[in-house]
DNA sequence: GCCGTTTTCGGCCCGACTGTTTTCAGTCG
């Protein structure tokens, strides 16, 4: 049972008792023991096995831990089994629907029986849940449209595509004098893999005319809802994109707000509360006196308190006693506490990297020959490069035997030769076949400076044996790089099962780097499976696999996703020059 | 349910928009 499905059982405990209307703080423990549970980077079962005290994470208490133990021991949890006796598992469903939360789950199961999303269809076709008290027709339509998108399965979109459609929308609403500045913030400022959808930010002392611009964008296809300083509209492409319209004076605290994560600014507002201050999307205030003890209901300013901070984001954190944090450690993963003690790490950036390790050329399924790849590598600043055509097995891709293999490092050498500015580190990316053996006989490996395996085929393979066939892998002598280890293609494929933890401990043990793979389609390994490579202290290189020219540039996804990880220049090999890299991967 | 240099009890983040309300609950981010 990994920590994901702990999370997700532990989710569903929060939805049910959200359900039966139990109190709300209550279910707010859950959502955040699924928080520290997900963000957990060392497997729980094995904390279990070793009988450490969960109880030392972050909002996991007795109940919490006791549910974990149990699900670890047993896979399943006695008091979620017992509530699904009385609530059926597909009201959880409902919930999803957007405008649909708990409390109308519940009145559409109570009032009218309906427990499944089809259910629900019908008796909104048929008029019924109009009927309702609290639902109108509006709500009833609305409904409808969810339920719809739903069947569609809208999924969150791949950083890179969300990229391709910002960046018009960015400059439609840009031009618009009116604006005076626009950012993109939310997940997409994190640089998360992927995105939910797009939150726009926008200063202007006139909001009117850029609401107006926003919802006339020929893109948008439908318009969820529009206020003064707020709309929400849905593109042609599914997208949804929201749009604030804030004061220059509120700038900073905006952007705080609407990058998030909500989990971050929820440990931000808890930090000035302590501090006697107040903190929105406003500014950071100084709460009144006479605030806070007697509110009555009554109609309170948003701006009421001293204001003492909100321009800029470093002025936001300055007033709350905090360094600036990066956006992409903005997730409540220990940032706020380590910019209380000035102790954030000096994260990496692409400037730090001095070369790429993994690329294809024309011997096998790149488009551009091993010159045209040299050349671009050296346009873009890098020390070395590694050129890790494929091997044999893969047919498709025309991959290279030992024979073929000899004979590409002539050209190699020649090519090397006519270029002294940059280094050029011969290699491959050999494939782990299913029993774990490798691709290329040793003879020719050794003549190889950089060895990279990976798996290509049969993902089919039991958890225990895909296991062992990738240990004995990186457990070869002349391996250096384990690449994109999980074989996941975000949104199309999942992770093939093995035992990652075993695997990092293997390639710490047998000083094996892992890639992050740089590919926005790939990202992998993913920001949590770094961060626990870092605790294990084992070597990270971060490579674009790029299948062209043009794929080079993609890098810079590999250090976002870096980043978001914590790593700083010195856990990543490829920020060293080429003479410490290889001493670093030498068995 | 979790947590504690005010606390083992009594707190727990903040605001906008919608729809159905005659003053606000529900949902969302």
């Amino acid at each position: 049972m990994t920590n994901l499905d702990i999370a997700r059982v532990l989710a569903q405990l929060g939805d049910l008792l959200e359900l039966q209307g139990a109190n709300p703080f209550r279910i707010r423990a859950y959502r955040n023991a699924v928080r520290t549970v997900e963000s957990e980077t060392k497997p729980l079962a094995r904390s279990v096995e070793e009988g450490r005290d969960l109880t030392e994470l972050p909002g996991i208490g007795k109940e919490m831990a006791s549910h974990i133990v149990e699900l670890v021991e047993t896979g399943k949890l006695g008091v979620l089994e017992e509530m699904f006796e009385t609530v059926p598992r597909t009201l959880l469903e409902l919930m999803r629907l957007p405008g649909v939360g708990p409390k109308k789950a519940k009145k559409l199961w109570d009032e009218l029986g309906v427990e499944t999303v089809d259910a629900l269809e019908e008796a909104a076709k048929a008029g019924r849940v109009a009927a309702l008290d609290g639902f109108g027709a509006k709500s009833q339509e609305k409904i409808l449209v969810s339920i719809a998108e739903y069947r569609q399965h809208r999924e969150r979109v791949p950083l890179g595509e969300a990229d391709e459609q910002v960046a018009p929308l960015v400059d439609y609403l840009s031009a618009l004098d009116e604006v005076d500045r626009l950012e993109v913030a939310g997940s997409y400022r994190r640089r998360k893999e992927t995105v939910g959808d797009i939150d726009l930010l926008a200063v202007a002392t006139e909001p009117g005319p850029v609401m107006e611009r926003f919802l006339a964008y020929p893109r948008v296809e439908r318009v969820e809802m529009s206020g003064d300083t707020r709309g929400s509209v849905v593109l042609d492409s599914g997208l949804e994109v929201d749009l604030r319209i804030l004061p220059p004076e509120s700038y900073g605290a905006a952007m705080v707000y609407f990058t998030g994560s909500k989990e971050h600014n929820i440990r931000l507002r808890q930090r000035a509360v302590q501090q006697g201050l107040r903190v929105s999307e406003y500014g950071v205030f100084e709460v009144g006196e006479d605030e806070g003890e007697e509110d009555t209901g009554a109609e309170r300013d948003v701006l009421a308190g001293k204001r003492v901070a909100g321009a800029t984001e470093e002025e936001v954190y300055r007033a709350l006693g905090l360094d600036w944090v990066p956006p992409e450690l903005r997730e409540d993963r220990g940032e706020v506490a380590a910019a209380a003690e000035g102790k954030l790490p000096r994260l990496i950036e692409l400037s730090d990297l001095k070369g790429d390790l993994q690329m294809h050329s024309t011997w096998s399924d790149g488009k551009n020959t091993i010159e045209e790849m040299l050349e671009a590598c050296a346009a873009r600043g890098y020390e070395y490069f590694a050129l890790t055509d494929h091997s044999q097995s893969l047919a498709m891709t025309g991959g290279l035997d030992e024979a073929r293999l000899r004979e590409q490092w002539k050209e190699i050498d020649e090519v090397a030769a006519r270029h002294p500015e940059i280094r050029f580190l011969k290699s491959q990316e050999v494939d782990i076949l299913a029993d774990g053996s490798l691709d290329i006989d040793d003879d020719a490996l050794a003549g190889l400076d950089i060895v990279l395996v990976s798996v290509h085929s049969r993902f089919e393979l039991p958890e225990d044996e895909q296991t062992e066939r990738i240990l004995k892998a990186v457990s070869h002598p002349l391996v250096n790089i384990l690449a994109h280890p999980t074989g996941r293609l975000i949104g199309r494929r999942k992770p093939y099962p093995f035992d990652v933890d075993r695997v990092l401990r293997a390639c710490k043990d047998h000083n094996v780097a892992v890639e992050l793979n740089a590919h926005p389609s790939r990202l992998d390994l993913k920001d949590t499976h770094l961060m626990r490579a870092k605790e294990l202290g084992i070597p990270v290189v971060i490579s674009t696999d790029a299948h062209g020219v043009k794929e080079l540039g993609l890098i810079r996804y590999g250090i976002e996703q870096a980043r978001r990880a914590w790593l700083e220049p010195k856990d990543v090999l490829n920020t060293r020059p080429v003479d410490e890299l290889l001493k670093r991967l030498a068995k």
